[in-house]
DNA sequence: GCCCAGGAGTGTG
DNA sequence: CACACTCATGGG
């Protein structure tokens, strides 16, 4: 099935490489493929709009695209609000087309439990091992990321041989715990409320917790700290201090839209690292 | 070989 | 509340 898409602004390499979504690959051509719901999609970049390819499948694909890459989201509006921080002012035109991007609130769930303490590509390999291992078969070699039910059948002596290391016990909880009506009551939640929540789960800290609030339950509000944000506070702002006081200088600092700050930083943060520049200081 | 990773859980001061 | 230690392992 073939269909056409107009987001704007929007950046796909950018969106889709920077470290927030772990199964979307690109290939050689330019085009990004990963998976929504039980459908295997490939999008493609064409000026200001989107090609895109998918498997046949029940679901409204285009539907899904949209509100994968938050389409409705009024990013001149966002930007309007960060712009009152000067730092933010300085280099955030070039951000313009990164977009936080919607998460099935399950998958983003495991799949930030399992990105403590790990790097990206071993994060990429540990979700699609879940994946392949108990997912559902779309397409050659392509398979739907696992619901409870499915990821239920997994042991921890498999997770843990599929890489998982002490990961495997906190994702065999979390299949007994969490279920569908569960996520259901958590997606009507406050922000604040559902970080409360989901703290209580096993493996989640404030970290995932906020992780899982932006993008599963995409609560912009929410302003997830890692080591890189931590390393950005402390570079750009001379801001240290503990999760508690950093978040509440975020929140200050860029009120609804924190994530978006948040996103914004942190790939800068790794482009500074790796020599790129920075787009938030003249240097 | 070495250092690091989108941290969390637990115990201690 | 703030720090210290452990956890299991692969990637660069």
């Amino acid at each position: 099935m073939i269909f056409e898409l107009e987001v704007f602004p929007l950046d796909l390499e950018l969106t889709l490489g920077c470290g927030q979504t772990f199964r979307w690959r690109s290939s050689p051509d330019g085009s990004w493929s990963g998976v929504l719901g039980d459908q295997f999609v490939s999008l493609r970049q064409i000026g200001q709009k989107i090609a895109g390819e998918a498997t046949p499948g029940s679901e409204d694909v285009e539907e899904s695209v949209l509100e994968f890459l938050r389409a409705h989201d009024d990013i001149s509006r966002i930007q309007r609000v960060l712009r009152r921080d000067p730092v933010m002012a300085l280099g955030m035109r070039r951000m313009i087309g990164l977009r936080i991007v919607k998460l099935d609130e399950w998958e983003c769930l495991i799949s930030y439990v399992l990105a403590t303490y790990a790097n990206i590509p071993r994060i990429m390999k540990m979700v699609e091992a879940l994946a392949v291992n108990y997912g559902r078969r779309i397409a050659h070699g392509t398979y739907s990321f696992p619901d409870r039910r499915r990821l239920s059948k997994a042991t921890v002596g498999e997770l843990t041989r599929l890489g998982l290391g002490y990961r495997a016990e906190y994702i065999k909880k979390m299949c007994d715990l969490v279920d569908e009506p569960k996520l259901s009551v958590f997606s009507g939640a406050p922000y604040e409320t559902l970080r409360r929540q989901l703290i209580e789960l096993p493996g989640v800290g404030e970290k995932v917790a906020d992780c899982v609030s932006l993008f599963g339950f995409g609560r912009l509000e929410s302003f997830p700290i890692d080591l890189w944000i931590e390393r950005a506070l402390a570079r750009l702002y001379e801001k240290k201090g503990t999760y508690r006081s950093l978040r509440a200088f975020a929140a200050e600092r860029f009120g609804e839209y924190a994530g978006y700050a948040q996103e914004y930083l942190y790939h800068n943060e790794r482009m500074h690292a790796r020599d790129l520049g920075c787009v938030f200081s003249e240097e």
